[in-house]
DNA sequence: ATTTTTTGTTTAATCGATTAAACTTATATT
DNA sequence: AATATAAGTTTAATCGATTAAACAAAAAAT
């Protein structure tokens, strides 16, 4: 009931000639099939004047392109991937392209669901942060020869284009940081996850500890379920934090954890940085607005999201279109939550 | 050259029937169009068998439904907006509609676009957070009957459905309740704005205060512009609180004004609530870590996405379906942000 | 045995845009 | 004048699914 539409065959019908003249002249090519000069203004002027708008479908359909790009987001509730995606759909639409978007809420399954229905509605090609043990989504889009490019994470035993944060430097350069900084007792925690960006967050951190030659206890390296995270924090916190030998400084890999564990902080009146050093992953401004500011990792946001819609492009007008990894440096922004015990070494 | 999929044609030169049959049996209808039993079960088998999915553009073209809803919102940076798009597009998809998302980042001219985009893909309706002087665009919609809900904001001239916040209320409930907890100069920061949700907030405030025969200070109401907010806000603070009659407690209107806000607040040293109590819209992680967890009023986000899609599924399937005008309450949440200055009266 | 009804299946138009190929004219070439 | 070439326009197929209408064959009614 809604909008009698304006077609192509209303045009032709005023203008007495047929609809492929119009198209023609519409789609601008009126010089290749020599469209007559006077007629070609006229049915300018005559689309001009009933407001004609192309139907995509049709369009669409016929040509096989639907300029729809899938963007398929682990947790949208994370504020940098909620950045992420609005960055991805500007960009996109810089290019002429749609987004319909999709949370997978780090679920294989519902990833699956998101991933055919988008297929079903034709989109050219996908922008995926991944979620666990979804690899059999990526080979299935590599089969079906469907364009994608996996961002902020990817399967390192999958030959893909990505566009992904270097985790581990990130990683290694918040131990370093912290060590540096007087802080000898640093543990991390992390998610327990068979995602290569987290196994990096967690060798990059191990190993800056190595380089300088600081002892490792077991219980510094806390990686706790997704479920419950709220729960497992506290538990992880407590871990760390009692024992002999407890941690003075943590990295939390994720801006959710960093969430999870300032809050238990506050209620275990553990001072920062005094009791407890802390650098995150992530941001947002619940790290500038914290008593004492988070030190965190600034990843290039703005950058990964444009620069895979840009490769996805590229891909997407020609598959032929070589294989993109691209490795971007996070920044470590140093604030208070990191300050100095002692004067720094070096 | 991606995926040659399987069509209806495909199916039915397999099962050596035509198209019409294959169409029957498959969108279910093999009882109304008498199908034959064992020719219904072939062909659902080999549908099955080469795995089938239909073109949704065939569909959408010949239907002129597209399953589609466009979602415009005015500030995606907000988590509050951010929150509401998912919720908004789980609740679609659950009724089978999938979502196109687009912020207009306030700006009427980019919702401009984005609506015409999406009527360019044949959305079957929309759910829109206006922008500031958009009321055309929602003239237009009701012109072309083209099916949407307003969501969060609306305006009080036109006669539209949707779903917002009792705004009014919400303002009114956070002035008495820092009145009543001994608060007795209430100030407020709000955006200038036209739109009619932010008038109510600022009314809200006034009536307050009104009621309860406080005298009110012209400096006390501070509306800031959009752009700059940070800045503005750090004026508009200074504003409040160095005059004769200072301000002891704030309601940020936003959370954006609140963010900035408290981050002026920090710099200042003011503390809060002894030197100034606070209470803001919106809602994130960021007020419950502040130092002095932030007294905020939460709106039912969850109930207004829901409700949003729900009424506009109802008004896509049946266009004469009767105009539902829902303000919902949001819910004070008390933290320490504005604990009693004293005993709380009465 | 003939007509009517039921059952099962195919044909063809449709949604709107695109485009190769066919078809007219008009103009240029010999 | 006959023919080739260019210019301008239309026809019709196509993308994939839907569905009214036509058709054919079998079963039921007379």
């Amino acid at each position: 009931m809604y909008k009698k539409k304006v077609s192509l065959k209303d045009i032709a019908s005023k203008a007495k000639v047929s609809t492929a003249l119009v198209s023609y002249v519409l789609s601008g090519k009126e010089k290749e099939s020599r469209v007559g000069k006077e007629i070609a203004v006229k049915i300018k002027q005559i689309a001009k004047e009933m407001n004609y708008q192309p139907n995509y479908l049709a369009k669409s359909l016929r040509s096989g392109k639907t300029f729809t790009i899938g963007l398929i987001i682990a947790d949208i509730s994370n504020p940098f991937f909620a950045n992420i995606a609005w960055i991805v759909e500007d960009e996109a639409k810089r290019n002429g392209y749609t987004v319909i978007i999709g949370s997978s809420h780090e679920n294989a399954d519902k990833s699956w669901d998101l991933l055919n229905v988008f297929i079903n509605r034709q989109v050219d090609g996908f922008i995926i942060v991944s979620s666990e043990n979804s690899e059999k989504q990526v080979h299935y889009l590599k089969e079906k020869n469907i364009p994608f490019v996996l961002l902020d994470r990817h399967f390192s035993e999958i030959q893909t284009d990505f566009v992904c944060t270097n985790n581990y430097k990130a990683s290694y350069d918040a131990g370093l940081h912290l060590i540096k900084h007087g802080y000898q007792r640093v543990g991390m925690i992390a998610y327990q996850s068979q995602l290569f960006h987290m196994k990096q967050r967690i060798q990059g951190y191990l190993d800056a500890l190595g380089d300088q030659n600081l002892s490792f206890h077991q219980h510094w390296l806390q990686e706790v379920k997704f479920k419950n995270t709220e729960k497992e924090v506290k538990i992880a916190i407590d871990a760390m934090v009692s024992p002999e030998f407890p941690v003075n400084a943590v990295i939390f890999a994720t801006y959710g954890l960093a969430i999870s564990g300032l809050k238990y902080i506050n209620q275990s009146r553990l001072k920062v940085p005094d009791d407890l050093a802390i650098v995150s992953f992530g941001q947002a401004e619940a790290f500038d607005l914290y008593y004492c500011p988070i030190t965190y990792l600034r990843q290039p946001i703005e950058l990964l999201g444009k620069t895979a819609v840009e490769i996805l492009v590229k891909k997407m007008k020609n598959p032929e279109e070589e294989t993109r990894q691209i490795l971007m440096d996070a920044k470590l922004i140093v604030r208070a939550s990191s300050k100095s015990k002692k004067i720094p070494i070096s």
